[in-house]
RNA sequence: GUGAGUGUAGCUCAGUUGGCAGAGCACCGGAUUGUGGCUCCGGUGGUCGAGGGUUCAAGUCCCUUCACUCACCCCA
């Protein structure tokens, strides 16, 4: 086969659709008791968009974006969105809500790209569910998402870590990167290569290091250097996340790759996932309205990452019991066109109906029946129609018996509900 | 972008010093004229990832290449 999917892209086939879509709902659930409303975006947006708001030297920007050219005159560049949040701050700064209306709460859910090597939980196409909130500094809104983010994991039955830190604002950030770059310098030959680049580009990154773990502990801390206002800032939010007993850690080495994050930063990690266990990250972006041609207003916001999620599910357990599955069988075309109408019938009741492939023979087709699962087979063939009846039978209990057609339904909902 | 591991039937894999490509599962049929699962019997199914080389002979040895997986990196 010559034409396969592409590289780091995947089918989701059956079962594993079926789990993205289920934690998808479950955060769809949950948006609805906190009155968040949904904002769809496209998935293609200038370049200039990322450029300017995820910043030039993240890896994101600098090498992991699917762009092309379009065919207007001007030979604009466009990208496959890489992450949501800037083409939400954007749309949002469109409709004037930053000047009409600035306090708005949105999620969005749906397909991300970057160009990166795949591995586990890594993928080229990836699904993410966001959250970002408007116009709100207080960090009493900084909390509600980190409980937002605790009720999903409960509601799925998952086991999270959440790691907290704080980078500080315009204030006391510049003071924090200064002694950052000292440190780099005094310890330049014992750094990694990795290390050498990431001082350059952005020194906040050293502390991401996992190569020397020591020297990234021992290097300054950003909330050793947090002004008044951002020292309170975080400890109001550590505080209300213990009242309302979200377990955290504060960790002084989550940074995040990207420039517009300020203040509270996080992570959320999944001990069963491999290297790639990051399944929520987020954090705190004052400025980033403003940065891209909005009012002054606050913003913060996560994203969970779908397919971790769901991995993370598959490895602990399977979810939810379905309908119960009814296969119907007909013998010779005129059975076929009472089943027909049989099954329509019948998944009114509501229950899982399949008509099975009517060509083949009694055998094939209850083995068929046996083999998607069902838990009940009817049977009609002309024998039955001639009575206008069915063979009702239960594949768990290998029983069976002759049913009216008329009585066949609330035999059936009557049967399931015991 | 870097490194390591793996590519043989739809799936999981075996294949000896180079000597006729195999098993289990799945699928189809039969044993049972209209009754599933269990059992037994039979059948379909292969570019041995691709290309080249060595050899009388290559799944096996050599070179190249591609894909997948995991890790680095980065991040959801």
């Amino acid at each position: 086969m010559e034409l396969t999917r592409l590289r780091g892209f995947q089918d989701l086939i059956g079962p594993q659709a079926q789990t993205l879509a289920y934690v998808e709902q479950r955060a769809r659930a949950l948006m609805e008791r906190y009155a968040i409303g949904e904002i769809r975006i496209p998935l293609l947006e200038r370049i200039e968009l990322y450029q300017r708001s995820t910043g030039e030297t993240s890896d994101i920007v600098s090498k992991q974006m699917y762009t092309f050219t379009d065919r207007d005159e001007a030979g604009s560049v466009l990208a496959l969105r890489p992450e949501g949040t800037p083409g939400v701050v954007r749309a949002y700064i469109e409709a004037g809500l930053d000047r009409s209306d600035p306090e708005q709460r949105f999620f969005y859910s749906g397909p991300m790209f970057r160009r990166e090597r795949p591995q586990k939980g890594r993928y080229r196409q990836f699904y993410q569910f966001g959250v970002e909130v408007f116009g709100r500094a207080d960090p009493a809104c900084d909390a509600e998402l980190l409980i937002m983010i605790d009720d999903l994991r409960r509601d799925l039955g998952l086991d999270f870590q959440i790691e907290l830190n704080s980078l500080g604002d315009a204030t006391c950030r510049p003071a924090f990167r200064a002694a950052l770059l000292e440190y780099g310098r005094q310890h330049w030959d014992e750094l990694c290569r990795d290390c050498h680049d990431r001082l350059e580009r952005n020194p906040l990154r050293l502390l991401d290091c996992k190569i020397d773990v020591r020297l990234a502990e021992q290097a300054p801390k950003s909330l050793d250097y947090l002004c008044p206002e951002c020292r309170r800032h975080f400890e109001t939010l550590c505080d209300l996340l213990k009242a309302a007993g979200v377990q955290f850690v504060i960790n002084p080495r989550i940074v995040r790759g990207l420039d517009y994050y300020m203040r509270t930063t996080f992570e959320v990690t999944s001990s069963n996932l491999g290297s790639q266990n990051a399944v929520v990250a987020g954090g705190r972006y004052d400025g980033l309205v403003e940065v891209l041609g909005g009012a002054s207003v606050a913003g913060i916001g996560f994203a969970i990452g779908v397919e971790r999620v769901a991995l993370a599910l598959h490895a602990a357990r399977a979810p939810r019991a379905q309908l119960p599955r009814v296969a119907l069988i007909a013998l010779g075309d005129p059975a076929v066109r009472k089943a027909t109408e049989l099954a329509r019938a019948l998944r009114g009741l509501p229950l899982q109906v399949e008509l099975l492939s009517t060509q083949r023979s009694l055998k094939a087709q209850l083995k068929r029946a046996d083999k998607i699962g069902a838990n009940y087979a009817v049977i009609i063939g002309p024998d039955e129609l001639a009575r206008a009846a069915a063979q009702l039978r239960d594949l768990g209990a290998s029983s069976q018996r002759e049913v009216s057609l008329d009585r066949l339904a609330s035999e059936l909902a009557g049967g399931l509900a015991h």
